[in-house]
RNA sequence: GCCGAAGUGGUGGAAUUGGUAGACACGCUAGACUUAGGAUCUAGUACCGCGAGGUGUGGAGGUUCAAGUCCUCUCUUCGGUACCA
């Protein structure tokens, strides 16, 4: 007979049933109770990677489990087809993006439909296609003429060797990553989407998403950052002018000794005009243009300023304070000005000591008093005021209301709340994403293209630039335009294209009616699908991408289209699978496959034999190269076992170091079933399940095998249903096996028979989610009719989980010193009795007398004496 | 820098509410079967110790009859940081 399981011939034979039976298609219907199952579409980056089996297995098995329990179930698959890889890969290998990309889905939906995942094909959509970004432009039309998309200029990262805009990741250390020419930073208008509209409703949505994991939820909350505090007005010394400032701490103005602006700040020109400083604020401007101005970017410069001339009063002193221009000042926070406390703010004050300015105590701490000539640090705790007129001697907490309110009488300040969440910029100066349909006429201005027009085709026998620069701007056929309001000839086309995260923001609406043609969704297909029910993907999407689709269903819930505001009602955030990086000194980061192993252990670089370092160990993406292509496991282990692997690794929100160690294990105990299934398949055909309680067998090794049969079945069912932790839901099954192991197959107790043949057949219901073409195969050679996917999920029966015996576990001092087992109905008193009488216990105890004695009877059976 | 996580044997990991630390596997050791084994089965395997026993969940303190789990501080690694997706 044979003994292996063999993946290679079963496993094509069950993908052909279930796809000549069309058993994953869906459609819409109201009797059934439905589920929306979506896994995060992938990049087609070339070919799939153990991170994306990991991420689809988990799917495949929980919407498995769901239709078992009688759910319609909808489970599409598609691709997040634009983005820069794809123009990178089009430099570098002379190809075209839209050839590279189309080859790279056929290359890895092969490779998924391999691994036996349940999806509706009929449903696939690349966001490249005309058919599906011709719903963003025309939404994006939607939202211009409602003012929630808007232009305004803001910075990019700019080589003026390659006369290209680079993205964040083409900047190695302040360098072009082609020419390794210092980046600058240049001033563009770009296209802006107004998410800080609903900066409040994300905020305060944030705590009614319960099926999400709180450290998103608080990621999100921190990410918007709302701060309260006040807007406080200086007037510019002799002049009329003023300038705003938001702080969180109006209970310190009294110390504001000076004033930061923002480089970028529309003033700083205009004070320094006329002062002596003006070439100096130049330079100084000019200078920090190039540093890169963002949160992160800040950081990693001195922080240094000019003072501009100007001064500007203080409006609780009345005392001239100098204002300065400085680089760590943020145009896109607050108000791009900051009144500076050096007492009270750290960044302040080492700036203060810097430039050798006034220093000015306002917060005194309870305990030691600070003085301004002698302190080396900000204090920036809580205290009592000084220094600050009336308000001495209160506590800054209630100093921080009065002071505003008294601002506010005098016209100089206000309550405001200020958000760390900035406009979110979709404009890309490339050439692989969704045009933006707008034209610019130099009568009319900005004009949106008539929704008639759309979509506005990306053309496709474009060539990028050979220094990757887009080609959109130089084609006269696209860039010309006939202007759709007064008809003028020279008008031009936006050449910019939308950010990737736009196309992401809403393809799971689209997978509800992917070819309807009269608008972005059915409205009828996302009443019956939509929200999404349970989304799976990467915990590194935790703000960006998930903050982007929130914010997309509120637009489309305020331009009356959905009903709802949230896209994912419950959100499992996976794990990363990470690996190790290599680079070679030549050929920089290096697959797998390109290096190969010393007899010493270390790597060489196969194109040139050259030492390779081995990196740290990081996230597996294919920029990195440290990717692992499932290919070899699937052909020597099949697509069950890569399965059952991925996922007996870790639970699924852990990141896991990958490593193809204990594969072996998983193959193990596949062969270990299919031996024991087919043995037991044969001695005993005919023979039904026992399906009955577990206090109806007289058989002492039945009622045990049962009673562990059904906890299986409880842990399994729990571990998939609420926490997906797969890891131990196969662990159980493991034990029953092992169990099973242990018996006699020959036996003549026709309980047992009973109840091995109620274990077999329970073990590939429990197992068809995550082992499908196995299961398949083994329910049809036990003689069952039909898939297993058409099965019911297992029930398991509450009268039949508890064992006679339990275990008593007797601690002295919180130390284990002995164990017995009693009859799970004992007394208390009976429990405690035997304890206290255990030979071992006696001598711990040496004679003396328990002090008190604790007996816990809850999971466990415990007593613990305290002498 | 800021925000969020993670850290348990040689390895991956297990341990609902604080209640036997190490389930289930990998690896290793020994044995059985076999012409053979990278198949299969059985037993052992946290560390120190001959043993009684002691020590152990990144580190340092604390709360408790009892701490991997709760509290305070701290170290290391990973993710995100708005143009990688």
């Amino acid at each position: 007979m044979e003994q292996r399981y063999h993946p290679e011939s079963v496993e094509p034979k069950w993908q052909e049933y279930w796809n000549k039976n069309q058993l994953f298609k869906v459609q819409e219907d109201s009797s059934k109770e439905k589920y929306y199952l979506l896994e995060m579409f992938p990049y087609p980056s070339g070919k799939i990677h153990i991170g994306h089996v990991r991420n689809y297995t988990i799917g495949d098995v929980v919407v498995r489990y769901k239709r078992m329990k009688g759910y319609n179930v909808l489970h599409p698959m598609g691709w997040d087809a634009f983005g820069m890889p794809a123009e990178n890969a089009a430099i570098d290998n002379n190809t075209h993006p839209a050839a590279w990309t189309y080859d790279n889905i056929s290359a890895m939906r092969a490779q998924l439909k391999k691994m036996g995942f349940s999806y509706d094909w009929d449903r696939e959509i690349a966001t490249c296609r005309p058919e599906y970004y011709k719903w963003e432009q025309w939404l994006f039309i939607q939202m211009l003429k409602k003012g929630m998309a808007y232009r305004k200029e803001s910075y990019v990262n700019w080589c003026e060797k390659c006369q290209t805009v680079l993205a964040n990741e083409q900047v190695e250390q302040d360098k072009c990553w082609r020419c390794s020419q210092t980046v600058q930073q240049k001033k563009l208008w770009q296209w802006f989407f107004k998410i800080t509209d609903y900066a409040q409703d994300l905020l305060v949505h944030c705590d009614k998403l319960p099926g999400w994991p709180d450290k998103v939820t608080v990621m999100q909350k921190n990410w918007i950052g709302q701060s309260v505090g006040s807007e406080l007005t200086f007037q510019v010394d002799g002049s009329d002018e003023n300038i705003v400032v938001f702080t969180t701490r109006p209970d310190t103005v009294f110390g504001a000794t000076f004033m930061c602006l923002a480089p970028e700040h529309p003033m700083v020109e205009t004070l320094s005009k006329g002062t002596g400083n003006e070439e100096e604020v130049a330079a100084f401007v000019q200078k920090v243009s190039r540093q890169e101005r963002s949160a992160e970017g800040i950081e990693k410069y001195e922080k240094e300023g000019v003072f501009t001339g100007a001064c500007c009063i203080n409006p609780a002193t009345g005392e001239k304070i100098p204002v300065y221009t400085a680089n760590f000042v943020l145009m896109e926070y607050g108000t791009g000005a900051i009144m500076s406390v050096p007492a009270g703010d750290q960044r302040d004050f080492d700036f203060a000591k810097k430039y050798d300015l006034n220093i000015r105590v306002v917060v005194q701490p309870e305990d030691v008093p600070i003085d301004s000539d002698t302190m080396s640090e900000a204090y920036t705790g809580e205290g009592v005021m000084v220094n600050s007129g009336e308000f001495n001697g209160m506590d800054n907490k209630t100093a921080m209301e009065k002071i505003t309110d008294w601002l506010e009488e005098k016209g100089r300040g206000k309550k405001t709340i200020s958000y760390r969440l900035r406009d979110w910029g979709i404009s890309r100066q490339r050439y692989w994403g969704a045009p933006i349909p707008v034209i610019h006429c130099p009568d009319c201005g900005v004009v949106p293209v008539p929704e008639s027009d759309l979509p506005i085709k990306l053309p496709e026998d474009a060539n990028l630039l050979e220094k990757g620069g887009s080609p959109l701007p130089k084609l006269d056929y696209f860039a010309k335009a006939t202007c759709p309001t007064c008809g003028r000839e020279d008008a031009q086309r936006d050449t910019d294209t939308m950010d990737t995260f736009v196309e992401s923001s809403w393809y799971y609406l689209r997978y509800c009616s992917p070819r309807f043609t009269e608008g972005m969704f059915d409205p009828e297909a996302i009443k019956y699908w939509a929200p999404v029910d349970q989304y799976i993907g990467g915990v590194e999407h935790a703000v960006l991408h998930l903050l982007y689709s929130r914010y997309f269903m509120r637009v489309l819930n305020t331009l009356g289209m959905i009903d709802f505001k949230e896209p994912f009602t419950r959100l499992l955030t996976q794990g990363m699978v990470c690996k190790e990086t290599m680079t070679c000194p030549e050929h920089g980061y290096l697959f797998p496959e390109e290096a190969v192993k010393n007899e010493d252990g270390t790597f060489s670089c196969t194109k040139c034999s050259g030492e390779v370092e081995i990196g740290r160990v990081i996230k597996m993406s294919k920029s990195k190269k440290n990717v692992v292509d499932p290919n070899e496991l699937l052909e020597k282990y099949g697509a069950d076992v890569t399965r059952l692997f991925s996922l007996f690794a870790a639970p699924p929100e852990r990141d896991l170091e990958w490593s193809e160690d204990g594969v072996e294990g998983s193959n193990r105990f596949v062969n270990r079933v299919w031996r024991l299934a087919l043995d037991c398949i044969e001695k005993y055909k005919g023979i039904d399940p026992y399906t009955e309680a577990a206090s109806g067998l007289k058989s002492k090794p039945a009622k045990e095998l049962y009673i562990k049969a059904q906890q299986t079945i409880k842990k399994v069912t729990d571990d998939i249903d609420k926490s997906f932790h797969f890891n131990t839901a196969i662990s159980a099954v493991m034990e029953l096996v092992n169990v099973m192991y242990t018996l006699d197959l020959e036996t003549d107790d026709n309980e047992l028979k009973q109840v091995i043949v109620f274990c077999l057949e329970n073990i590939l219901l429990l197992l068809s989610p995550i082992l499908p073409h196995f299961c398949e195969e083994l329910f049809e050679r036990l003689g069952r009719e039909g898939s297993v996917l058409e099965q019911s999920w297992p029930e398991y029966r509450e009268d039949s989980l508890k064992t006679d015996e339990v275990l008593v576990v007797v601690q002295v001092n919180g130390k284990l010193r002995a164990k017995f087992s009693a009859a799970a109905d004992s007394d208390e008193d009976v429990i405690r009795d035997t304890a206290l009488a255990d030979e071992k216990i006696q001598k711990h105890l040496g004679g003396k007398t328990p002090k008190k004695v604790i007996v816990i009877r809850k999971k466990q059976t415990l007593v613990n004496i305290v002498v």
